[in-house]
DNA sequence: GCGACAG
DNA sequence: ATCTTGTCGC
């Protein structure tokens, strides 16, 4: 999935230098965020679903990034890539994308298969400047995002006990997502939208790909980041990535 | 000052 | 994220 050309490769680059600080990320994210279109109708032809997911050492800073695309009708997998780094900024609270975003951006490039939709593990508009993730991907990418966290970013209300039952998730201005029950009585997953789709339709879509807790996409590059980071080139061999004060 | 805080 | 044993249920 090379994205040349087009709007999507020069924003990535107008995107400016990575941030060395915290207060340049931050600083980054509050520039980018008019960017995410969150209220969008969403891809017409949904064909093929792209899940990513990190997995991390904690000795060295090696991560790995596995991206996988599955076909949307079937869940059946097409295609799977992978991409070795170190993570590229020290974990904070509210930025979480500047730590993966670069290994998951170098698997997802390795793909052939364009995705018509991306399902991201973390969240989109569900976040303290309405920017994760998920919509970070999807600006920088000019893809269709959606955020599946595993965790809640604030205060929610459990859902009812049926698959598909949903609370609603807000913050101080609105609705910024949903905790959605995949499973029955299951601890819910909590959906926001990344970038050019609605909350809507993206609960549809992970409900679809819902055969467990968390979308087949998402499990699938669990799984398949945790391998290649088993198999990881250790320490000086993985390309080394700009990293920042903390 | 204290607790919360995606992964 | 990651470190970890057993246990309940489809």
């Amino acid at each position: 999935m090379s994205t040349p050309s087009t709007p999507a490769e020069f924003e990535r680059f107008s995107a400016g230098p990575w941030p060395a600080t915290p207060q340049q990320a931050i600083a980054l994210q509050n520039q980018l965020r008019p960017l995410a279109r969150v209220e969008d109708p969403g891809p017409d032809q949904v064909y093929t679903v792209a899940g990513i997911d990190v997995a991390y050492r904690t000795d060295d800073d090696v991560i790995a990034a596995a991206a996988v695309v599955l076909d949307a009708e079937t869940l059946a997998p097409l295609e799977t890539a992978t991409a070795h780094g170190r993570a590229a900024f020290p974990y904070q609270p509210g930025l979480l994308a500047f730590r993966e975003l670069p290994a998951i951006a170098a698997a997802l490039e390795k793909l052939t298969i364009p995705p018509d939709l991306l399902i991201c593990d973390g969240s989109g508009l569900a976040h303290p400047r309405r920017f994760g993730l998920a919509c970070h991907l999807g600006v920088l990418l000019d893809l269709p995002t959606i955020g599946v966290a595993k965790t809640p970013v604030g205060p929610y209300r459990m859902p009812d006990p049926p698959r598909g039952s949903w609370t609603e998730i807000r913050d101080d201005d609105g609705v910024v997502g949903r905790a959605l029950r995949t499973r029955e009585n299951v601890k819910p997953v909590f959906v926001s939208v990344g970038h050019r789709t609605n909350l809507t339709t993206a609960c549809a879509h992970v409900l679809r790909l819902c055969r467990h807790r968390l979308p087949e996409t998402t499990r699938r590059a669990d799984h398949l980041a945790r391998h290649a980071l088993a198999n990881s080139p250790s320490g000086e061999s993985v390309p080394p990535t700009t990293r920042a004060q903390p």
